[in-house]
DNA sequence: TATTGTTATACTCTATAACTATA
DNA sequence: TATAGTTATAGAGTATAACAATA
């Protein structure tokens, strides 16, 4: 096998794996009525408050896209707005307690959801794994 | 780091990962005015001439859903619908000449969007890397 | 003037329900 | 009766353009 082969190979089993991942997401997401969008905003928010702009900018989506997506879920009162203290133009946005309970509960249904696949692994491959996959997470994309 | 710790670390590394994939999709089907389930449709099509409601259940989604899907496509001269010859009620779906040039397009694209990131590993790590995640890959999921 | 955020608008994606045609 | 597909409807996600408030 070529390395030009290789390549084609890996970036067949990248992007099915992607797809795979996504799958579960997306269900438990819309087991609690989430999309896969605003189960990247709560992940993010899980650590940080960004502004609405860092926000979108962490998603790559629009301003105005942000706008919406935190409207519906601050309706449901799992987000919440603040003006930013330095910057009056500035919104931060950040998980309400109801919100931070929500994203763990969907952090660990999503780890249940992962392990029984991760388990074909042995304990050295997903160590391994593990090694590998890091060097390719950019930094500056946001989880 | 013990092995509940390990699978933590997995999981996050798989999701990120995962929606750094998915960004580089998604970026790749804005340029060509195709959504990601577009482009996921594109690629099942690509050696396959499912009926409708095969395709809905390989992407998880409604067959009402999959019916705007195709309709889109179809209108834009990508795919195209036949009866099929054994049951009157199916229909087939399959990619154009125009489609499935459309799909060879961008899988070099997506290929050479993920070989940049996939650089950072030396030539025996992509192997090692390929033969860790294809025991993870469900055959039952479609790309 | 430039930046931050919201709103209006339009289109895609999605599921549910109701329907037609075929098996 | 059951299955395959479409259509009508409604809501979420998305970007563009126009706007108000602040820097």
């Amino acid at each position: 096998m070529t390395s030009e082969d290789t390549l084609d190979a890996l970036v067949d089993a990248l992007v099915r794996s992607t797809f795979q991942v996504t799958g579960v997401l997306t269900r438990i997401g819309a087991e609690n009525d989430l999309s896969l969008t605003q189960l990247r905003v709560f992940g993010i928010l899980r650590d940080r408050r960004p502004r609405v702009t860092e926000l979108a900018a962490y998603l790559g989506l629009d301003k105005s896209t942000m706008s919406g997506l935190i409207d519906r879920a601050e309706r449901r009162g799992l987000l919440a707005r603040d003006r930013n203290p330095h910057d009056g133009r500035a919104v931060d946005v950040f998980l309400t307690p109801a919100g931070r309970d929500l994203t763990q509960r969907l952090y660990v249904e999503v780890r249940d959801a992962l392990a029984p696949e991760l388990s074909r692994l042995r304990p050295e491959q997903r160590v391994q794994l593990l090694r590998l996959l890091e060097p390719l997470l950019d930094p500056a994309a946001a989880r």
